[in-house]
RNA sequence: CGGGAUGUGGCUCAGUCUGGUAGAGCGCUGCGUUCGGGACGCAGAGACCGGAGGUUCAAAUCCUCUCAUCCCGACCA
């Protein structure tokens, strides 16, 4: 591509609105723009990038047996009705209506379409197990987009759905893409870890997430320090080491007590006034679970895992109770309330709490706490369950080693299914015996759009995006400092179309430009090879070869340039760990 | 949805407190010089100051409402 007759308006300054480092620099690389709150036009470089993921994708879901379609963005309501998610969904779907009042929704996802379709084509064992995929553009109505592509509204997304006769079938096709998603990752040439992952709005009962290792990514994940040990999870489904079983009933605990605590509204706050640790308290937290109220009981210094206490309880809206709930169901302001004689029917407490000791509370109205509440003899409680988020000292949940935590951008999720969404749609084929089964589903995502994103928070410098070479808008620039000097355009022309013709993804600047300009637009472009001829080079019978990664340059002959050329991108794919 | 902030040329911003001729840098157009790390000179084009209403002789500036965008939180594949 010649660049003089191409569109990448780069600027020169960051725009105001851009935060985190992969918006500004696909802003200032000119590979997207702003249309709307989340919502953004591909630019030429960003649709080259885009592509490039899409077809790595591809290229390994076709390998894996996956066949793709393209299912329709707008989808009518009825099916959403027979899964429950119309109403399950929430506001993060956009819905609407058509002419006749008819109800839609832009597809944030395909279960609903992709099952109805299958139900109506697939009859027999013998037409399974069978696996559609499809790379489209999705559109999810985030409460709060932002960061660029990072958390956009609308996005492109490679989705995959599994059917298969049984439950070891399904396993294997989960298995089969989980391998798939691992080279897919791998050829994009991200650092990327899989990890143990909560199923949310998707639902199903297994699900693992594709981490891209990144400090600036939105989710914390807890990793084994063991490598044989193998342990990582996404912190939302981290569990955390510790016994189930009961409370006991007896204890030689003290009988509770009431103590004035005036003021203390928060776990900070008792702990001063009667000189306890956080560790002895057991803070109440109170929600409205479609209405009604639930608490959730943890230990003062814990963070309830709000993930853990939504699969727990079960419940389609479920928000932290309002001040007035508050003041209703516990008697007392917020900050005082407490699981004894708590006006709540359902009371969930951590693990922890089933120790056999007697904890700090708030007794339910305003200005004291109880101590010495035992939770076996003095609450009700529903159930004992972890519903803590870990902590990074907390042991591995799996082999009792140390962990860590890093953070990670979210590129890919696959789920286990079961029968979710075939029994809720009556997707059913008949067995080698006649009888109707229920098909086994998994599905599978990619965030496409956001894994352009993620590379760049994964691979940048001062002087702008640093691409993989699998998946830079263009392989290679060839950089030609002719100006006026007809010889030396005249050979960048001749390399131009030799590397052409061999195929090589290049992009020539031919501008009339002055050479920073030049370098500055290919560094922050994030081309990882540059070529750069100039008149010293020409009359030297060399080129400039630079790796955009290392900085590194090295001179080329212009001699059996071709060969050369070709030993160095060997060279560079291979420092990037990936195969040409 | 709660808290905070910002809307002025294509972009980044000043001007708003204290009302009185709409500014700068970058970018853009033309001419000339320059040409290996975002050049320089000269000459230009380009703004209903987010929108509506109000106060005033006079509003980018003060008041009311509204819309949009961003940040923090809540929430969320």
């Amino acid at each position: 591509m010649r660049l003089s007759r191409y569109y990448i308006p780069t600027l020169k300054e960051d725009p105001a609105d851009a935060e985190v480092v992969s918006h500004r620099l696909l802003m200032r690389a000119g590979m997207i723009r702003k249309l709307t709150s989340g919502i953004y036009v591909y630019l030429p470089n960003g649709l080259r990038a885009i592509e490039k993921v899409g077809q790595i994708v591809r290229e390994e879901m076709n390998r894996a047996g996956a066949i793709e379609i393209s299912m329709p963005m707008v989808q009518p309501a009825d099916l959403w009705e027979e899964t429950g998610r119309w109403g399950y969904y929430g506001k993060e779907l956009l819905r609407m209506k058509d002419r006749h009042g008819r109800e839609y929704c832009l597809g944030p996802t395909h279960e609903e379409v992709i099952t109805d379709l299958v139900r109506g084509e697939v009859r027999s064992y013998k037409q399974l197990p069978i696996n559609l995929y499809q790379i489209q553009t999705k559109f999810r109505d985030e409460v709060r987009p932002r960061f660029g592509l990072m958390r956009g509204r609308e996005f492109i997304m490679k989705d995959a759905y599994s059917f298969d006769a049984d439950e070891a079938g399904a396993e294997k096709s989960y298995t089969g893409m989980y391998e798939a998603y691992s080279n897919a990752f791998k050829r994009i040439g991200l650092v990327f870890r899989a990890v143990q992952a909560d199923s949310g709005a998707i639902g199903g009962d297994f699900s693992h997430e594709f981490m891209v290792l990144a400090d600036t990514g939105e989710d914390t994940i807890a990793v084994c320090q063991d490598a044989g040990c193998g342990f990582a999870a996404n912190l939302e489904k981290a569990k955390v080491a510790g016994s189930g079983g009961q409370c006991p009933a007896q204890t030689s605990v003290a009988a509770p007590e009431e103590v004035a605590t005036p003021g203390a509204h928060t776990v900070d706050e008792v702990c001063a006034f009667l000189k306890v640790e956080s560790s002895a308290i057991a803070k109440t937290l109170l929600f409205s679970v479609d209405g009604e109220p639930v608490a959730a009981l943890v230990r003062g210094d814990r963070e309830l895992n709000d993930v853990k206490l939504r699969n727990i309880i079960g419940g389609n809206d479920i928000e932290m109770a309002s001040p007035e709930q508050v003041k209703e169901w516990s008697s007392a302001p917020v900050g005082f309330a407490g699981p004894v004689e708590l006006k709540v029917k359902r009371i969930f407490a951590d693990l922890e709490l089933q120790r056999d000791q007697g904890w700090v509370v708030g007794a339910n109205k305003g200005d004291a706490h109880l101590k010495n509440v035992h939770l076996g003899r003095d609450v009700q409680v529903e159930a004992f369950a972890d519903l803590r988020v870990i902590t990074e000292s907390d042991p591995c949940p799996e082999c009792g080693k140390a962990i860590s935590f890093t953070k990670g951008i979210e590129v890919g999720h696959v789920f286990k299914l079961g029968t979710k969404y075939s029994k809720a749609m009556n997707a059913t084929f008949l067995d080698e015996n006649g009888k109707d089964k229920f098909m086994v589903m998994g599905c599978y995502g990619i965030g496409v759009s956001r894994i352009v994103a993620s590379a760049i928070e994964q691979n940048n410098d001062e002087h702008g995006a640093v691409f993989p070479p699998s998946i830079a808008p263009f392989e290679a620039c060839l950089i030609s400092l002719g100006g006026k000097d007809q010889a030396v355009t005249d050979k960048a022309e001749e390399l131009y179309a030799e590397l052409l013709a061999e195929g090589i993804d290049i992009l020539y600047d031919d501008r009339n430009e002055r050479p920073g300009v030049k370098f500055a637009d290919a560094d922050l472009s994030g081309y990882p090879m540059q070529l750069v001829l100039g008149g010293k080079g020409l009359k030297n019978g060399i080129i400039e070869a630079k790796d955009r990664k290392t900085g590194e340059r090295i001179e080329l002959p212009l001699d059996g340039f071709l060969g050369a050329f070709k030993m160095w991108r060997a060279s560079i794919w291979q420092a990037w760990g990936l195969a040409l």
